[in-house]
DNA sequence: TCAAGTCGGTACCGACCAGTACCGTCTCCG
DNA sequence: CGGAGACGGTACTGGTCGGTACCGACTTGA
């Protein structure tokens, strides 16, 4: 556990909105778990959403970075971020994304929060979209959308299927896609 | 506007949930929006997750018949599906679907609204299964597991993407991998 | 005509929500 | 040793949550 209240209370806000909900979880819940005081919580954050906000920006560079190691070690070929996920799926009961439970709880297009997540999804798909054109795929943008769709598509189902299966089929739909189009 | 309070509960329920989100949406804003008062509500259903149990119940009936209706209107082609999810985010702005939504909002798997989401998922993986080895296809069972992790993709997607965009690549992916598995 | 059932309106309940104010304590550093 | 800042604990605010109780008005059918 981090020692500063500050990281404490990310901590925990990534925990439990992830596992909860963040609508469901109060800010008593986090202080509870995070061990920190009231007056703490408000001296770091004015709000509830500014935490929230904080969680998502650590939840998209943790991502990105996690991504962008994973395709790195597969020698550059975008499709090994499949097994990646399904590693991630594997190991702990996958409930979702952080970006797209704020899509949903934030359903209000104009929301700093909904925005925030969008903003998310976009930088993968631009990430993706790089790693695509420099394996050389001349429709690097289209693929980038698709897999990112492949990527929403498994984190969906896995909110029902356990384990690692979801991201299996993603990936046999990934390969086959490379497959078709190349 | 249907006649009794019951109908007109439900139809408030589809609209303020699907637009705003479950938990976001209190009794007070049902009654106001149904024009319903509020003991008639609890006449009508034990507490506010009945509604939410009702109003998942006729999403499923009808969006299942929807999407019956529209592959038998393309001459049981399973692929066509996809045609009619892209007029529907055409239409009107999707904001997720409702077993998304529950699934998210209520993560807890145990929970019967969690359930009951799960269920809807999986009785459009059953149709789809159906309608794919009607067509005559051998892996019906794997073909029905992605096309539902298109649409569930797709619809995701629509969260963030104006218009049939996402639809349309979802369909495009859909008979890409339909002839590639050929 | 009259009783039964359905209805909308409203006052109210305890519980919880996000956020504020103030407390005493601990640690760290000069 | 001493002061300053960060800390946890707690009491509190106004507001909203889901749910209950009771009211009078309206419709319906015998």
């Amino acid at each position: 556990m981090p020692a500063h209240a500050r990281e404490r209370l990310v901590a925990a806000a990534e925990e439990l909105f992830y596992e909860e909900g963040i609508r469901a979880v109060g800010v008593e819940r986090l202080l509870a778990v995070s061990g920190v005081g009231r007056a703490s919580f408000y001296r770091h954050f004015p709000s509830k959403d500014d935490l929230i906000l904080t969680m998502l920006r650590g939840y998209d560079e943790r991502f990105r970075e996690w991504l962008a190691a994973a395709v790195a070690e597969a020698g550059d070929d975008p499709a090994a971020l499949f097994d990646a996920l399904a590693d991630r799926f594997d190991r702990s009961a996958l409930r979702g994304c952080a970006s797209i439970r704020t899509m949903i709880e934030f359903v209000d297009p104009g929301h700093p929060l909904h925005r925030a997540a969008v903003a998310h999804k976009e930088a993968v798909i631009a990430d993706l979209d790089r790693w695509l054109a420099a394996a050389g795929r001349a429709d690097h943008a289209e693929l980038a959308a698709q897999f990112l769709l492949l990527i929403d598509g498994a984190i969906v189902s896995a909110l029902r299927e356990r384990g690692a299966a979801p991201a299996q089929r993603a990936k046999r739909m990934a390969s086959a896609l490379l497959a078709a189009q190349a």
